[in-house]
This record gives C-alpha cells, structure tokens and sequence, in this order.
RNA sequence: GCGAAAGUGGCGGAAUUGGCAGACGCGCUGGACUUAGGAUCCAGUGGGGCAACCCGUGGGGGUUCAACUCCCCCCUUUCGCACCA
C-alpha cells in the first residue's frame, strides 16, 4: 500500500503524551467492585494471537473503546477487558511450519499484538489481561470440567464423531457443519471413538426459552440460535418385529400412523448388525452400508437422490397391526431421534421421494381444506395439518387433536409417548491434539474415571521435548511423565487422559475470569461476579452465533445452578460488528498480501485521524472498504476542529470558565441563537446515533457543526468557548488522544475522561421561526418561513401570499390539506 | 432448496422510521491565492432541459394526500442452514 506525499495538512499526533498520562493515572482501571447502578461491563470477543493485529481488529476494539470512553464520561465504572483465546489448533500448525514451539509462537503473538493495541490506545485495563495457555488460567478450565463431571454433565461415551483428516482431530458439531472443518475446510470423516462429551442437550429447553429474553442481541442471532437448537415436539412409536424386538422411531406427526407404508433405518444404526435379516438380503444391506459409510459427510449432503435397500424385515405397526417393510436409507440421520423413522410418503415430502423411487405405497391420511388426496395421483407429499382419514377410530379428528388421540392412544397400549427432540447434539470436548488445556481425568483400572482433584489443579501442559506433530493419536498419550500417576482414589497406577480440550471450552468462561484475574483459590470472586454481571455490552463478530455464543449461555447457566452466579444470561447486549476489507471488498488475509497493518496507517497520520476514518466509513455493524484515502477528509475535519478550539480559547482570554453554562436564548443574537440550537440539537443526534453504533453520523453531526461555527467570530467569547468544549467532549470517544490535548489547551484537566458528558438543553432546541415544506398534490413545489406556532391556517395563508407557491392554486379547487406540524403541508387541488 | 439481510450519485454512505431523497465526506469541475499546487479558500457537482418543469432510491405492480420506507411478484448480491423425521 503507498502513500503519495501528504496532501492535507497533518494534525500533530499527541498519542503517546496521553497514553503514558492513562497509564499514569491508571484512567482504565476498573474498580474491584463497582457501585451499585453504576457499572458498565463492555468487552469484544477475545482474541486468537495469530500474529500482530489487522485494521479488523483496530475496527472492533476502537468500537467498544468509543462505547468506554462515553460510558466514563457520563459518570459509569466502566470495565473493558481484554484477552488471549491462546490454545488451538493454528498456533500449533504455525509453530510446525515454523519450528518453534506452540507456546513461544502464542506468546510472542500476544506481546506483539498487544504492544499494537497499546499504541493504538485502546482503553483495556490490562491489569485483568487473561491468556487462556498459561497455567494460571486453564488451572480453572480444568475446574470448570471437574464440576460439570461432578454434576453428571461431563461423560465419556463412544459415538460416531466428526473427525478431521487434516487437522488430525475430532471436531464438535458446531466446527462440522456442512460436512467440513471449521478450521481448515477440510471434508470431515466419520469416526467411531470414546470421547468426552458436554451434556449440553440437558440445557436445551432453557436455552431456548431463554431467547426470547435477550431482546437487545440482534435477531438474526437468535433465529440461528434457535435453529440450531431445532426443537421438535412430538411422539417416540416402538414398532416391533415379529420376535418382539422393538424399533423405536421418533415423529412429529403421530397423526400420520396409518399412512406409514416403510420404515427406514440409517445406514450406521448399530441395530442393523442384529435384525433377522434373509441371507440374501443382507449382503446387499452390507454393501449398501460399506458404501454410505465410505462416503464423507459433505458428499452426502450433495447428494439429493436418496437412496436405500429393503432389509426383507417385516415390522408391525403398533395401532393398525399391519405388517410394513424395513429399509435401510441413507436419507436417515443415525445422530438425530432414534436413527430411525416411520415412512409416510403422503405426508412427508422425503417419504414421498423416497416411495416413488421405490415403488412403495403411497397411502394418505390427512384431509386439507376440504381435496380427499386418496382421490387423485399426488404429485407431492401434503405436510399441511389436517383432518385424519383413513385412519381407522381417528377418523375426522383435526390436527392437534389427531395428534394427542394417537398418542394417548399409544400410552394406554404402552406403545408410544409423548416425546421431544432437540436438534441440539452434546457437546464433544475431547481433542486429540497437544496445544490445549488437558482433560483433569485420570483412568484407574480399580476405580474407572476419576477426576484429579481439585487441589491437584492445574493438570500442567508438559512443555519440554513434546513430539507433538499430529499423528491422529493424542501426543500427550506418549509421554509417559505425563500419562503416569497414581490414582487419587485407591494410589494404585493409573493414566492420565491423553486428550485436550476444545478451545471452545477456555473462551466459554473467560468474562467470568475478567472480573477477578488474579484469584488463585477460585475461578473468580462471587461477589465481584454479582456486581459487574451480567455483560452490558458484548461486541464480537456473527461467525460464532451458533458455537461460542451458545456455549458462553450454557456455562453461565450451569454455573448460576452450581450456585456461582446469580444471572441467567451472560451478556444483555450483543453487537455484531462488521468485517473489514480491503479496497477491492476481499477479506484481508496473510496469504492474499492484502492485510492493512494499523501501525504502518497509524505512523503515517496519527491515531486519531485513523479512527475518525474508520467510523466516518460506516455504521458498526456494516463491513468496511478499508483505504487510506478517506484518512484526508478525516484530517481535514480534525484541523479544522483544531483551530476552532484553539481560537475559541484565545477569544475567551486568560480564566476559567464553565463548560457546560447556559445561555438564555433570549438574550442571544440571532447568529448565536443558530449556533446555540445546533450546538444542542448535535448533542442530541449524537446521542441517539452512538447508541447505535452509527458513528459515521456522529462524526457527520460535529462536522456540520463545525462548518456552521468557521471561525466562530460572530459568537461572543463565552458561547465559542463553551461550544469548543462540547465539540472536544462530543469527539471524545472517537478522537482520545486529541480530545485530552484540547481539552487541555482549553485549561481543563487531568482528563477529559473524568469531565461530564455534554447534556442537551431542550430549551434551547426550540426556534421562533421555522421551514415548512410545501407539496402541492404530493409534490414538493416549495417552502414558507413561519413562526414556531403557527397553525394549520396561518401556513396556509403563507403559501397563499407566496405568488410562485400560489400560482399553483390559481383557478383549482383545493380538495383537501395535510399539515404535518412543523414539518409539511400537502394541498390537494383539482 | 429453506431462512435472513441487503440493493440509493463516480465512490463510502445520510434520510428524525410514511413527510423536502442524496446529509456528511471522498472524488471531480471551475475560480481565487500562488514561483509552484498534490496546501488552503470560494463556488458547483443525481440525470434531462435555456427555462417553467420533467425523470430518478434493482425491476414490475399496489396501498396512500404523500413510499428509499408499507404490501405482492420478480431479479441480483452477501451470509447462514442444508434431508433434523
């Protein structure tokens, strides 16, 4: 990226005076315990120290540096912490590229990223900084494991697990969808192994329900939320086969039962190896199953054909006794209800495609809106709810209804139940990888899984000679200093687990950890917790709606029923911020040579101009272009600011005097009057537009006040002076550094930071004369002048004494008016 | 395929939520000051027209005195989810 010589006038950048004043008067520091109604917890999601930081970074946190600032400024202690989400697959791939150890290229990462951040002046209090690899932190990674153990949520089970080829890993749910590692995009392969799973599906309900309380989170958000967690009400139905063995299957749509006319069985349900199978029937079934399960995730989701072999099973339908056949499918998911479903093609539109292929019956069983399907050839499956035919006693029952028959039905007979599912999977934790917090559990062949108790916490990382290329077993399993211990129950030797935690796991309680950084006998202080939580204001990026974001509300929850917290959500304010491009809208990454570093903009023009130009380029949440070219509007504004603020000081002369005094607009003169409503009438944009992060408007707002104001000679010295001291107070958020050396010039100190926020006047709001827009049948033919309080009739008398206006009425009759007041008047003529 | 968001000058973006479309800035054009201008200042800048006016917020319909905004259909882009029984 080139710079061509300087084109504006650079404004001198007092960046480092003012970062050594704040660390010298410890301006961010927030309090232990904050008083009472007057804490503000603002935090972005913490970072992964993947190299130095990037202009996507420099977006984020000089955001919810802005909303500190302001939050300061109107009197709040404000918390904005900030971190390292350190463990993880990348650092250990860089440190193999590199030959370095993970832990050394983690941390240099973090002290180079975080001596940019301090540069660019961002206001964390780096007193509660949290590196998530270093001991004194995961010590309670592994505690937070060590309850959910305790509490029955943390278990060991073999399953069929995404595993990635290339990362040498299990992956959760969350990092596979869509068949592909989150990571690296990599297809993912299905793997049967004994893992550590979160029972996170025990939360389910609640973490469902309790979405619709968090009212300040975007809403696409929540609908992804609640997708994900995909809960489904309806009925589990055992069918059985003719020696009694049951197969369970879950619906939705009970109703349906006598329009079932197969049933289909996933390809990977271990019941398959048991069925009473004819010989021949099951070496197709075998080929069939060897086939799907080749296949990787991400080709079976392309492929839209479905496909199945019948098994030559026969099973009885509970409630018509009829007999049906059982196929295996590779449309039917082994991880979703039982890995088995009841085929009714009339109603279900899978079925349906399924049947046709097939050549099964296709019998329908519900009546919509009045069209009896049994009397034509369907084309489609009907899934619209409907009156129950062909079924038997439930003949003319009506959706729900139908539903609760037949279920009720199948309780009495012991058939069948009420039953819900979640889409929602638990949580596989268990990584095969050696950069990560590892498992606090030992194997003892007397007593079985233990966990190292908590004394014996942290369960430390060995570091030194550590082969821990991916082998696709864990690297820690050979490392006998590691694997070796005695059994804390019974002495005897047992063996460490060799697996690491998902990462996802250190950043789901690491805004706990924040409030009491330094605690060495507990994960953090309750009382502190119960006064800085809940998070007021969490800002971090849409990718992680459906992973962290769930798993940071699961934590909080299974805490608050532990007795640790008392809240049930983590954070009241979500803010989605957006991406920052390069000039061509191309994510900027290391491998494109497109990656925009901070320092190198920031040396050139100064912190602030920097900042004022990534706010003014769009609103929070919108993805920015980033270019250097719109630093030269922002330098050009800053100047001018300047000079305005230092010529209103000169004005003024030698003395103090009140910022924020008012004026009785009475005794202004006109031109001051103007200015005086401006002055108030910005505060109050800027007020609304920063509380929602469109700081390009507030920006926008003090740059047309400042065009108003030019040289401010038409203003008597007190008003220039104390509309200077707004401006440095309205800019302050987003221009710091700048902000405290005029603040200064103007003879105020320590810190513009500890100065009030600017409070509208409302009288001063208010004007004598106003602009009405004039229509004339919904078109926009001029405007009148009148006093504030003129009414309906006397705006329209001024239309008539205004001949261009009145030209437009001559010889028509005027059918009716609108008069929109203090706005518009619309007169409809003919 | 389903779902969500978006589409406004040459560009980034405004529009008090149904009330003067294009605020603010970049860029561009002309002028001033200058040895110079890539500094600064002044003026202009959606399109058409000498003008009165006309047209204009992806396209097409509709509701309304009034639509970027609300409703219906379509197109494009981006992002999620992707057989969840």
């Amino acid at each position: 990226m080139t710079d061509t010589p300087h084109s504006t006038p650079r404004i001198p950048d007092p960046s480092a005076k003012w970062q050594a004043r704040w660390e010298e008067m410890q301006l961010f520091r927030a309090p232990d315990v904050p008083r009472p109604g007057k804490k503000y917890y603002v935090m972005p999601m913490f970072a992964y120290p993947s190299g130095d930081i990037h202009m996507g970074h420099f977006r984020n946190y000089t955001l919810t540096d802005a909303i500190a600032r302001k939050k300061m400024m109107e009197g709040y202690d404000v918390m904005h912490p900030f971190g390292w989400d350190a463990f993880g697959l990348p650092a250990e791939q860089a440190a193999i590229k590199r030959g370095l150890h993970p832990e050394a290229w983690t941390l240099s990462n973090v002290a180079q990223s975080k001596a940019t951040l301090r540069r660019c002046g961002i206001s964390f209090d780096w007193s509660r900084e949290v590196t998530s690899c270093l001991p004194d932190y995961y010590k309670w990674t592994q505690w937070m494991f060590v309850q959910l153990f305790r509490h029955g949520l943390a278990y060991r089970k073999e399953a069929e697990v995404n595993w990635c080829g290339s990362c040498n890993t299990v992956l959760a749910n969350e990092q596979a969808a869509g068949g592909v590692c989150w990571r690296c995009g990599n297809p993912v392969t299905k793997k049967n192994l004994t893992q550590w799973f979160f029972k996170i599906t025990a939360y389910a309900d609640r973490l469902l329900r309790d979405i619709d309380t968090l009212d300040e989170w975007p809403e696409n958000v929540r609908t992804l939320q609640r997708k994900w967690i995909g809960k489904s009400v309806g009925a589990e139905i055992d069918f059985r086969l003719a020696d009694g063995t049951k197969i369970r299957v879950f619906t939705t749509r009970p109703d349906t039962i006598y329009g079932v006319s197969f049933m289909a069985i996933a390809p990977e349900a271990p019941l398959l190896a048991h069925l009473p199978m004819p010989a021949a029937r099951r070496a197709e079934v075998d080929r069939f199953v060897a086939k799907a399960q080749a296949q990787l995730t991400v080709e079976r989701l392309a492929n839209e054909e479905k496909e199945g072999v019948d098994t030559g099973v026969w099973v009885i339908n509970p409630v018509t006794g009829g007999q049906i056949p059982l196929w295996v499918a590779d449309y039917v998911l082994s991880g979703y209800g039982t890995g088995c479903l009841m085929g009714v093609p009339a109603h279900d539109q899978r079925d349906f495609e399924f049947a046709k292929k097939y050549h099964l019956p296709i019998r329908p069983v519900i009546k919509v809106a009045g069209s009896d399907p049994s009397a034509y050839e369907m084309t489609a499956a009907i899934e619209d709810a409907g009156v129950m035919i062909n079924s038997g006693p439930f003949d003319g029952l009506d959706g729900q209804a139908g539903i609760d028959a037949v279920i009720a039905h199948l309780e009495q007979n012991g058939t069948g139940r009420a039953q819900t599912q979640f889409r929602l999977r638990d949580w596989l934790i268990s990584r095969q990888r050696y950069w990560g917090a590892p498992i606090p559990m030992i194997h003892c062949a007397k007593c079985g899984v233990v966990p190292v108790p908590e004394s014996d916490l942290p369960v430390l990382l060995p570091t030194g000679g550590i082969d821990f290329l991916p082998k696709g077993r864990s690297p820690l399993a050979d490392v006998p200093e590691f694997m070796n211990v005695p059994c804390p129950s019974c002495h005897a030797p047992a063996q460490r687990d060799p697996d690491t935690m998902d990462t996802f796991m250190c950043s789901s309680w690491y805004f706990l950890r924040y409030i009491d950084p330094h605690n060495e006998t507990a994960p953090f202080d309750r009382k502190k917790a119960a006064a800085w939580l809940p998070i007021d204001y969490y800002m971090g990026g849409i990718s992680h709606a459906t992973g962290h974001l769930i798993y940071f509300r699961f934590f909080t929850k299974f805490l608050k029923d532990i007795g640790w917290l008392s809240i049930d959500e983590p954070a009241v304010r979500l803010f989605n911020h957006g991406m920052v491009m390069d000039s061509q809208g191309q994510v900027m990454s290391k491998s494109k040579g497109n990656v925009v570093s901070p320092v190198d903009v920031i040396e050139r023009h100064g912190v602030d101009p920097v900042r004022v130009a990534m706010f003014f380029a769009a609103p929070g949440e919108r993805e920015v272009l980033w270019s250097d070219s719109g630093i030269v509007g922002a330098e050009r504004f800053l100047v001018k600011a300047d000079q305005f603020v230092r010529g209103a000081r000169v004005a003024l002369g030698r003395g103090h005097f009140d910022p924020d005094m008012r004026f009785d607009v009475g005794r202004l003169t006109s031109a001051e009057r103007t200015i005086y409503r401006k002055l108030h009438q910005t505060i109050k944009k800027i007020d609304r537009d920063f509380a929602a992060l469109q700081l390009n408007t507030c920006i926008a707002a003090v740059m047309e006040l400042v065009g108003e104001l030019g040289s401010g000679e038409q203003l008597r010295p007190e008003l220039r002076a104390v509309c200077a001291a707004a401006i440095v107070r309205l800019l302050a958020p987003m221009t710091p550094h700048l902000s405290e050396e005029w603040w200064e010039a103007l003879g105020f100190g320590p810190s513009v930071f500890r100065a009030p926020w600017p409070v509208v006047d409302e009288a001063a709001l208010s004007s004598d004369m106003i602009v009405i827009a004039v229509q004339i049948n919904g078109k926009l033919r001029g405007q009148v002048t009148v006093p504030a309080d003129a009414d309906e009739k006397a705006v329209i008398a001024a239309v008539q004494s205004e001949p261009k206006l009145n030209a437009h009425l001559l010889g028509k009759t005027v059918v009716k008016t609108i008069y929109v007041p203090g706005r518009l008047l619309n007169i409809v003529v003919k």
